[in-house]
RNA sequence: CGGGGCGUGGCUCAGUCCGGCUAGAGCGCACGGUUCGGGUCCGUGAGGUCGGCGGUUCAAAUCCGCCCGCCCCGACCA
């Protein structure tokens, strides 16, 4: 039925993303402007990056702990560029048990300044360094324009705070948090990503240098992913973190800060879905397998029910669920659950039943071709490798989507062309003035200066100056 | 905040220009039956302060005024 199919993501795919969100049942709107409910299949997927990053946080020496909402107003103004970086987005409290309050609390935007002042409490010692903490909240940004996952007014994320005796040792963590995230993004979630720093004007407000992940959507759109900063001396000086070193001499700490939010949900369903609705990677999917079962009658009802306690207890090591909703036909099921995402489907009827067999559907491969007929014999292995390869091919296919849509024009004229519908990997000269001038020709930003640089020198694609780096310029989200 | 559009059952909308019986349809939902290997079909039923307030009128979803809210497009952002 026409009104049951999901605009093309051809035709308009911002229409095509509200409406998976809303029907895949990821997230409603909220009573509240620009804030979102995360609905159970939405958590749930929230869950599984929870897990996966945690694991990584935890793997290298990173320990979890709770920090307040509010913060004092004066704390974001201790640090200059920060609270000019986030003044205008901020939500502030002034009243409290219906008295004004003698000094206004701020929702928290981001902990770097409420982490400061009890870091600095924390930490008098060389001894007492690293501090690697890691928070997994929400903050309060009051943005302008919202889309569900990509941009709320309230945001769930992981903000990791960490606290050095060095400048290298900072550099060292805040390089390793993004390569955690890219580890994260590619293995866990099929999404290829490019590592690289921030321009100075896209660079954190308080941060020395901030490092970026970004994924190409499948409308060509660049998405910041996940981003860490190394912080400097900045806040270290703004709320006086100190230590005392061997030599008994006082010493400003370094710190950091990284974080990825419930935005990388948007970056999955953007990055991997088609026509017919999401495709989740198997190891981040809240269900890696649906079973629908077929019959037609009581008698048939009753004999594939038997057959499948047998595949059932197969499928015990991975996120299966069985779909015996009644009143909906076979064919129903397989349009709900390819739109929700679930990569691989299992069809169990008589003709298996009489067979010992079953039909495996994989997600990201719809149709006949998607579609093979296996023995119930050694179903967990031939559902785990599958599920694999399924993992191993989202990544290829959209690996291949941004190769190919990452270009090399040879002059402006091509560039300005290029950025229309796609990225540009162009020698950059690094002045702000060129990045503005190419923001106003063609909306266009630099996303990042990828880490891995070709070597030797080029002109800038704009203004033809000696250039040392190459940027990757795309529209963004 | 500037420009454009829209508020009518849960959703999408018709009706509004040109006021007039009990406010409609499709989808969804509930119940019964029928179907079931790619979005079944039939029947029955529940569900509406027509965004709010005020005005004009014998009579307002419809005309007038004010207000509220939402969406889209532009300036900030994980």
């Amino acid at each position: 039925m026409a009104d049951q199919r999901l605009p093309s993501r051809q035709e308009n795919f911002a229409e095509w993303y509200n409406q998976i969100v809303l029907r895949a049942e990821l997230a409603d709107y909220a009573p509240v402007r620009g804030c979102m409910v995360v609905r159970p299949y939405g958590w749930a997927l929230w869950e599984n990056i929870q897990s996966a990053l945690d694991r990584r946080f935890k793997a290298t020496g990173h320990v979890n702990a709770a920090f307040p909402l509010f913060i004092p107003m004066s704390f974001l103004e201790r640090e200059k560029a920060h609270v000019e970086g986030f003044s205008p987005e901020l939500a502030v409290v002034t009243v409290g048990g219906g008295e004004e309050l003698q000094e206004p609390l701020v929702v928290r935007p981001t902990s770097e300044t409420i982490i400061g002042h009890m870091y600095a409490k924390w930490i008098k010692s060389y001894r007492d360094l690293p501090v690697l903490i890691n928070l997994w909240n929400s903050v309060v940004r009051w943005e302008l324009r919202t889309k569900l996952f990509l941009r709320t007014t309230e945001f769930y994320w992981q903000e990791g705070h960490t606290a050095h005796a060095t400048a290298e040792e900072a550099e060292a963590e805040t390089r390793q948090m993004l390569d955690i995230y890219a580890d994260f993004a590619i293995k866990e979630a099929a999404v290829p990503v490019v590592r690289g720093r921030k321009s100075e004007s896209e660079r954190f407000a308080g941060a020395q240098r901030s490092y970026t992940i970004e994924a190409m959507m499948g409308d060509k759109r660049a998405l910041q992913a996940g981003t860490s900063h190394n912080l400097g001396d900045n806040f270290a000086r703004a709320f006086e973190i100190r230590y005392l070193d061997q030599e008994n001499s006082l010493q400003y700490c370094c710190t950091t800060s990284w974080g990825l939010s419930t935005r990388f949900v948007g970056a999955i369903i953007m990055v991997h879905g088609d026509d017919k609705g999401l495709i989740l990677p198997p190891r981040l999917a809240p269900h890696q397998i649906v079973i629908v079962p077929i019959f037609r009658n009581e008698t048939e009802r009753v004999e594939v029910e038997q057959a499948l306690k047998g595949i059932e207890a197969q499928m015990s090591e991975f996120r299966c669920r069985v779909d015996w909703r009644e009143g909906l036909t076979p064919g129903y099921k397989f349009n709900d659950w390819e739109m929700r995402g679930v990569p691989l489907r299992i069809e169990v009827g008589p003709k298996d039943v009489a067979d010992n067999t079953v039909a495996l559907s994989r997600r990201d491969e719809p149709g006949r071709s998607g579609k093979q007929i296996v023995s119930q014999e050694g179903l967990a292995k031939a559902v785990g490798d599958l599920l694999d390869e399924i993992q191993e091919s989202l990544y290829q296919r959209a690996l291949a989507f941004q190769e190919a849509n990452t270009h090399d024009p040879k002059d402006y004229d091509a560039f300005k062309e290029v950025v229309k519908d796609g990225w540009a990997h162009s020698w950059w000269c690094g002045e702000g003035e060129c990045e503005a001038a190419i923001k106003e020709d063609t909306k266009a930003t630099v996303r990042c200066i990828p880490l891995e640089q070709p070597g030797g020198k080029g002109q800038c694609i704009r203004c033809a100056k000696s250039a040392e780096e190459r940027a990757m310029f795309g529209r963004a989200y």
